[in-house]
DNA sequence: AGAAAAAATGACCTGCCAGTCATTATATCA
DNA sequence: TGATATAATGACTGGCAGGTCATTTTTTCT
């Protein structure tokens, strides 16, 4: 009764410092969630272990996730799309010239290889049979648009050696998939650069005359 | 002391009507737990399952495997191993000629394909996480004669394309790798058959004169 | 046949961990 | 400052599945 404050609003949400909190907290939270994951799997990711890390308490975790799953989900979504394979993917639907596309198709990879998100897409990778929505989700947002690039390259002008794309043009990121597997368990072998191995074969599909260039643009990206 | 019997032989092991029992016993186990393993991976195989689909009690896979991962050990090196990749593999360290090799390796990849193998080295793949010691057996047994045969394939004669297979003897298998993945989580999508991006890969990389031969080559094959 | 050994059984035990919730701490606002 | 709401806590629980073992069944051997 002694309210004068207009009635409907009875619960006030948030201050600016308590979103401030809010919004810490929660990627304190993907970032440890991240860690966990990518160190032992989705099976052997421990919540405890997550919240030690995040420095909060296991119970926190639900009041921002709703289960493991969708913290598996909110690190894949957080973390592994929103940087995404920009190079290859844009926005404009144009097919790149071959040159374009190779540069562009090397930066991704660079970038994949450089940032955590390679542990992730390596989890969800190895651990897909147990979230077909995330699959998914990863194929619609990454993989979709990049076979759709692949595929406008391989009907573009030259049709010398593009035709093996446009029946496979998983070709082209194949050792890609290859060399993160090679990576995480051949231990003891020296580790594929993925750079490198990319860069082969867009110089067996594409034609090697840029064999040069790619030397060049390894030293700029490292 | 009523007992005239050598004294040595406390416990009497087998008669032949045993061994038969029991030889047949073990190879019902292996053979549900390659389904249940095959189908839901390592993590989610249910022992329960495995004693149900082989006709046994859940105790009586302990009479033959010590554990979970044991048995699961059990599957890999009786079911993965024994036919191996002997077209590549074989025994003679001695290189093969360009064509050996390519029909040598496409008649692995198919077989590979046609037997239930490939769900195994799928969940060896995917789940080799957990189990470096099994990882190591299988790069021992396979991945390593078959990259030994692959980098012999590339000192031979030819240096022309294939000093990129020096550099990187996984680009052969990448594909087959990749195409293992793409068919296990890509449902919806049309399946990849293993022998023809093989077969594009090593044209790729060794030439394609033989693009007529794999046609026929695959005809006999399925 | 029948005693003794070996094999098989499945009810039970146990450790683990995702998820819960009564309690406590912190923030909001009059 | 005190009343109320929101956020955070961490001891606890429920269920699940790998593994055990006292009991029963089958085989072996005289």
């Amino acid at each position: 009764m002694t309210k004068h404050q207009p009635p409907e609003s009875v619960s006030r949400p948030e201050s600016d410092r308590m979103r401030h909190k809010k919004q810490a907290k929660r990627a304190a939270i993907l970032e440890a969630a991240l860690r966990e994951f990518t160190d032992n799997g989705f099976a052997d990711a421990r919540l405890s272990a997550v919240a030690r890390n995040a420095g909060v308490a296991k119970g926190t975790l639900y009041l921002y996730f709703d289960s493991k799953e969708k913290l598996f989900e909110g690190v894949v979504r957080e973390t592994l799309l929103p940087s995404g394979e920009e190079g290859i993917i844009s926005d404009n639907p144009h097919h790149l010239s071959t040159e374009a596309f190779r540069r562009s198709m090397l930066a991704s990879v660079a970038d994949l290889q450089n940032s955590g998100r390679s542990g992730i897409a390596l989890v969800v990778l190895t651990e897909g049979r147990q979230f077909p929505q995330l699959v998914e989700i990863y194929v619609n947002a990454v993989l979709e648009p990049v076979l759709a690039q692949i595929d406008r390259l391989a009907h573009s002008d030259d049709t010398a050696r593009l035709d093996v794309l446009r029946r496979f043009p998983q070709l082209l990121i194949a050792p890609v998939i290859a060399g993160l597997l090679w990576n995480r368990f051949m231990t003891g072998y020296p580790p594929i650069d993925l750079v490198d191995i990319a860069s082969a074969q867009l110089a067996l599909v594409l034609g090697d005359e840029a064999a040069s260039n790619t030397a060049e643009s390894n030293e700029i990206m490292d």
